[in-house]
DNA sequence: CCTTTAAAGCAATGATGTTTGCTTTGTGAA
DNA sequence: TTCACAAAGCAAACATCATTGCTTTAAAGG
């Protein structure tokens, strides 16, 4: 994992370079490109290959740190809604429709293809569960019921994801019948 | 697809060199080979590799095949228990040791990083709908009250997979716990 | 400023992957 | 047995990828 912000030198031509490379890879992904090798990002990225091959063990690596960066962004929090169904609806619907876009996906398709241990510890499961954990926060203390976090996790997060990865289609109707059926366990 | 069965010459030449393929395939695969390319390949199952270039379009291609070829083998039936939560418990925990067996997971792996429209469509997905459809059937004729097929595959089947293809960890416990999970949406 | 130094660029080399025209093999059918 | 032909093998040419030693750049610190 390289970090622009652990960068010694965060404003210099490394940083630069690092950025260019990150936007080539996201636009050569975006474009569902066929060949994403060092020599294709770096040429696109204008830069010399060897910066790539001296940076990052291999493209799988690169495209690890990439779609780390692309899926994490977000630091939002889960909706309030004023009611459990409400915030899990609206939440699983936004998930739905952030991962089902064609980019996202494919980022999604790129992490699962490299060799990702890294995964499990990855940034992005940790953005889930803090979600999940706020929205069930909120409903205890309104006093509903509410499923456990890893209940959420396992049934809202997990099948949304599965779908996407999987090329099965994924729309708002199939998250809201997710969320029916993890309210039913706990109601 | 290239389909043994579907050749004109069965059992001919290029049966055994499809056959000496798909075994040097799942032996790389199995082995976590690094490189997987046709003249790897090739040269594991004693083969010329014009004849993979020009049998397949790419490597992802044939991975793909060979995945589907060996995730399909099984046409074993979901076990008779006697209890829904028997036959959903039992049917879990194999799926979960099947899949969460490396040269398993891996074959997972190469299918979601391929181009795989088909996967939707995939017999593997069948399979799996047909088991579920069976235990929810005999649930039923028990006058048992039954999760819908649907509901077992979203909760059950794809949390599973999902695990596995993130590189989260997969037990027996874990898939107890889905069955619990699913039991008590519909209880 | 000037110095230091980590990182980027360059260029040459070797390895690997890919394509192509042609030859050979060996089934299946006459 | 012989023939036809689809598929496999071979070899050469080519393209791309990957590695490495060295040079140059430019940011950070004195």
């Amino acid at each position: 994992m390289v970090d622009a912000a652990e960068s010694r030198r965060p404003g210099g031509r490394s940083t630069r370079v690092l950025n260019a490379v990150y936007t080539a890879v996201g636009e050569l992904v975006g474009e569902g490109a066929e060949r994403v090798s060092f020599p294709v990002i770096a040429e696109r990225a204008g830069v010399n290959p060897t910066t790539l091959y001296r940076r990052w063990p291999d493209v799988g690596s690169l495209l690890e740190d990439v779609a780390v960066a692309a899926l994490t962004r977000e630091g939002e929090s889960a909706p309030d809604t004023g009611s459990l169904r409400g915030d899990l609806t609206s939440w699983a619907e936004t998930i739905s429709r952030d991962i089902s876009r064609p980019e996202r996906a494919r980022y999604l398709r790129a992490m699962v293809a490299a060799r990702v241990h890294l995964v499990a510890a990855c940034p992005v499961n940790d953005v889930r569960r803090e979600q999940a954990a706020e929205v069930v926060q909120r409903a205890s203390t309104r006093g509903e019921p509410a499923p456990t976090v890893e209940q959420i996790l396992d049934h809202v997060v997990a099948p949304l994801y599965h779908r996407v990865v999987f090329a099965l289609e994924v729309d708002d109707a199939f998250a809201r019948r997710l969320v029916a059926d993890v309210l039913a366990m706990s109601g």
